[in-house]
DNA sequence: ATCGGAATAA
DNA sequence: TTATTCCGAT
C-alpha cells in the first residue's frame, strides 16, 4: 500500500481515478529537482524568492518525461503544463527571464503551513530556494509520547540533521525516478533496500531515527497526513545531507525588509496542541497577515489543526498596531479577538471599473448540475457598479451558479483578469475536512484591487507572492445573502456573510474598500500579477507598522525567544553568493547528474 | 519564448 | 483532474 512507500506524502499526488494510482505531479518534480545538487546545471533557484531557472530544459523535459514514462516530453510540452499552474497559482512565469519561473511560497503558506522553517541554516542558499518544513524552531517542542521521544535530546532540529531530514530521507528514496506510481516502486523507503540508493549510503550511516515512520513523523506535523507544503524529500547529494541545499534564509513576511527574516513565524505550531510557541509572536504574526487571510478567504478552519493558534479576526491595521503594544506579554491562549471586519486597509474607492463576467458553461458530469438547472443566466456581460453580481442569480440559488469569468472591462491589462468559478455543485462537506484547505487545487482570488497604481507589472515585481488559496467553509445554509451592493461605489464588491457569533468562524472579511460580501459559494481564481499589487499594498502597511515597532520588537523577539540564534547557525548571512557560488563543482556536480542520470535510467527501465 | 485553446489520455 | 499533445498567435 501507499502508507509504506510515498516518496511524498500524499497530497503530493494527484488523486487518479484509478484507486491504486497516483501520479507525482510536475511541481513536485520541479521542487525535487531543485532539491537535488546534481541537477543545479539543469535547474535551480535563482532571482527572487521562489524563482527558478531552468538551465537545461530539454533535460528537464526528459527527466519528467522519464518520470511519467513519457518518452515523447519536451519541453514546449513541459511548458504547457507549467502554464497551466498559472492559474492554480502553483507557478507564474517570470517576465523577461527567460525559462524563469516562480513558486508560489508565500506567507499564506506560512499562515496555513506554519510549520514551515523560515529559518535558515545559513548555508550558501539562493534567496529564491523556499523554506524547508521543519520541526524546527525554538517554539517548539515536541511532547511526550509522540515520534519525539525517539529524537535525541540535543537534537538539533533545525540541522540537517533533523527530524525532517530523517522524514526526507525516508521519504525521498526513490522520488527522482520512477515511472511509478507510488504505491509500488518506491516501497522501499522504511528499508532503504530498494532501488534508490543515490544517496542512500551516505544516508544511512547519518540516520538518526530509523525507526521514525514518514507517517509518524508526518502526522506530527500535519494530523491529518496532509502536508501542504512541498516536503519533496529528496536527500540531499551524498552526505551532504538533504536539507543542505535549499534552506531558504530568506523567507521574510516582507520581502523588502532588511531584516533577514521574520521573527517568528516559524514557530512551528504542528503538533496539534502539543506544541508550544510564543503566542505573542504568533499573534503578531496572524495580525500582520489575517487582513490577507481573510482576503483570501482563508478559512479559519485552516487554523483548527493549530489550536493554540488564535484564529485572526479582521481588523484594522492600524488596531491592530495599537493592540500589539498594548498587550506586552500574556497571552490568552485559545481567545480569540472578534473585531468588526473591516474594509482593507488600503482600498481606494477607485472609480469603478466595470467588470464584465464572461459565462462559462459549468463544468459537467456534476449532480445536480445537469438536472436542475434552470440554468445560467444568459448574459454574458454585465456591468456592475456594486454588487451586481447578485443580479446573476448568485443570490436566489445556490445551486446551479455558472462559471463565470470576470475581466475588468476597461482594463486591457490580461492580468486583471479573474474568474469566478461556481463551486455551488459542490458537496459543502467535501470542503468541509482540512484537507482541503490545504489544497492546492481551488485558487481563490479576491475582487479586484481597486488600487489603480500598481497597473504596470514592474520588472522588479516583488516577490510577493501568493498561495493556493482555498474556499472557506461554507455557512450554514439558509444565511446566505450574497452580493449585496453596498451603498458605497466601489468596484463590484462581494461580501461575506457577517459570522455567526457562535460558533462558525467568520467568513471572510471584505477584501478591500467597502467591499462586502464574498458568496462563500464562490471560488475565485486569479493571476498572481493581481495579487502580488494586492500583496504589495499589504506589505506596504507591514512595514509600516513594522518599522514603527522595530526597535520593540528587537527587543521581543531577542528576550522572547532566540529564535534560531541558539542552537545553530545564528542569523546566517545568507542573501547574496549563491549564484555566484554556483560554479563551483562543476565536474562534481556533473558526475552526480550522471550518476542520478543513470540511476534514473535505470528505474525507469520498467517503464 | 511564451501563451493558451482544444482535444485527448489516464 | 492533471497533464499530454498539437498548434496558432504574439
Amino acid at each position: 500500500d501507499r502508507a509504506r512507500g510515498f516518496a511524498f506524502p500524499d497530497w503530493a499526488y494527484k488523486p487518479e481515478s484509478s484507486p491504486g494510482s497516483r501520479q507525482i505531479q510536475l511541481w513536485h518534480f520541479i521542487l525535487e529537482l531543485l532539491r537535488k545538487e546534481e541537477y543545479h546545471d539543469v535547474i535551480a533557484w535563482q532571482g527572487d524568492y521562489g524563482e527558478f531557472v531552468i538551465k537545461d530544459p530539454d533535460e528537464v523535459a526528459r527527466l519528467w518525461g522519464a518520470r511519467k514514462c513519457k518518452p515523447q516530453m519536451n519541453y514546449d510540452k513541459l511548458s504547457r503544463a507549467l502554464r497551466y499552474y498559472y492559474n492554480k497559482r502553483i507557478l507564474h512565469k517570470t517576465k523577461g527571464k527567460r525559462f524563469t519561473y516562480k513558486f508560489n511560497f508565500n506567507k499564506l503558506v506560512l499562515v496555513n503551513y506554519p510549520f514551515i522553517d523560515m529559518g535558515s541554516t545559513g548555508s550558501g542558499v539562493p534567496q529564491s530556494a523556499p523554506p524547508l518544513p521543519s520541526a524546527a524552531g525554538t517554539h517548539f517542542r515536541f511532547p511526550p509520547s509522540t515520534p519525539s521521544d525517539m529524537l535525541s535530546p540535543n537534537e538539533d532540529l533545525r540541522s540537517p540533521g533533523g527530524v525532517f531530514s530523517a522524514v526526507a530521507r525516508r521519504m525521498a528514496r526513490g522520488s527522482v525516478s520512477d515511472c511509478s506510481d507510488g504505491t509500488s516502486v518506491n516501497s522501499e523507503i522504511e528499508d532503504g533496500n530498494g532501488g534508490g540508493g543515490e544517496e542512500r549510503g551516505g544516508e544511512r550511516g547519518s540516520m538518526i531515527h530509523p525507526r521514525l515512520s514518514h507517517e509518524s513523523l508526518f502526522r506530527m506535523v500535519h494530523p491529518d497526513n496532509l502536508s501542504p507544503f512541498p516536503v519533496s524529500p529528496l536527500p540531499g547529494p551524498g552526505g551532504a545531507g538533504l536539507l543542505a541545499p535549499p534552506q531558504s534564509p530568506a523567507l521574510s513576511l516582507t520581502p523588502s525588509s532588511h531584516l533577514p527574516y521574520t521573527p517568528s513565524p516559524s514557530l512551528s505550531p504542528m503538533l496539534g496542541s502539543h506544541f508550544s510557541f510564543n503566542p505573542e509572536e504568533m499573534k503578531r504574526y496572524l495580525q500582520a497577515h489575517h487582513q490577507s487571510v481573510y482576503n483570501y478567504h482563508l478559512s479559519p478552519r485552516a487554523f483548527l489543526h493549530y489550536p493554540n493558534v488564535i484564529i485572526p479576526q479582521p481588523h484594522r491595521l492600524a488596531q491592530d498596531k495599537r493592540e500589539l503594544g498594548e498587550r506586552g506579554g500574556a497571552e490568552r491562549g485559545g481567545e480569540r479577538e472578534r473585531g468588526e471586519p473591516l474594509p482593507h486597509p488600503h482600498s481606494e474607492p477607485p472609480h469603478l471599473s466595470p467588470f464584465k463576467f464572461k459565462l462559462q458553461p459549468p463544468p459537467l458530469g456534476r449532480k445536480q448540475r445537469d438536472g436542475s438547472q434552470g440554468h445560467h443566466p444568459r448574459q454574458s456581460s454585465l456591468s456592475s457598479g456594486s454588487g451586481s453580481l447578485s443580479s446573476s442569480g448568485l443570490g436566489s440559488s445556490l445551486t446551479g451558479l455558472p462559471k463565470i469569468k470576470v475581466e475588468p472591462i476597461s482594463d486591457i491589462e490580461s492580468e486583471e483578469e479573474v474568474e469566478v468559478t461556481d463551486i455551488s455543485d459542490e458537496d459543502p462537506d467535501d470542503r468541509g475536512d482540512e484537507y482541503d484547505l490545504f489544497s492546492p487545487r481551488h485558487p481563490r482570488p479576491h475582487p479586484h484591487h481597486p488600487n489603480g497604481t500598481s497597473s504596470h507589472p514592474h520588472p522588479h515585481d516583488e516577490d510577493l507572492d501568493e498561495d493556493v488559496f482555498k474556499a472557506p467553509a461554507p455557512p450554514p445554509p439558509g444565511l446566505l445573502p450574497f452580493f449585496t451592493s453596498h451603498p458605497h461605489r466601489g468596484p463590484p464588491t462581494l461580501k461575506s456573510e457577517p459570522a455567526e457569533p457562535g460558533d462558525n468562524p467568520p467568513p471572510q472579511p471584505p477584501a478591500q474598500g467597502q467591499t462586502k460580501c464574498i458568496p462563500l459559494k464562490l471560488r475565485f481564481k486569479r493571476r498572481w500579477s493581481e495579487d502580488q499589487r494586492m500583496e504589495a499594498m499589504e506589505e506596504q502597511d507591514d512595514k509600516k507598522v513594522r518599522g514603527e515597532k522595530e526597535r520593540e520588537r528587537e527587543t521581543e523577539r531577542n528576550g522572547g525567544m532566540q529564535e534560531n540564534g541558539a542552537g545553530s547557525a545564528p542569523s546566517p548571512p545568507p542573501l547574496g553568493g549563491y549564484e555566484c557560488s554556483l560554479p563551483l563543482a562543476q565536474r562534481g556536480v556533473n558526475q552526480d547528474l550522471h550518476q542520478a542520470t543513470a540511476q534514473l535510467s535505470l528505474e525507469n527501465k520498467d517503464c
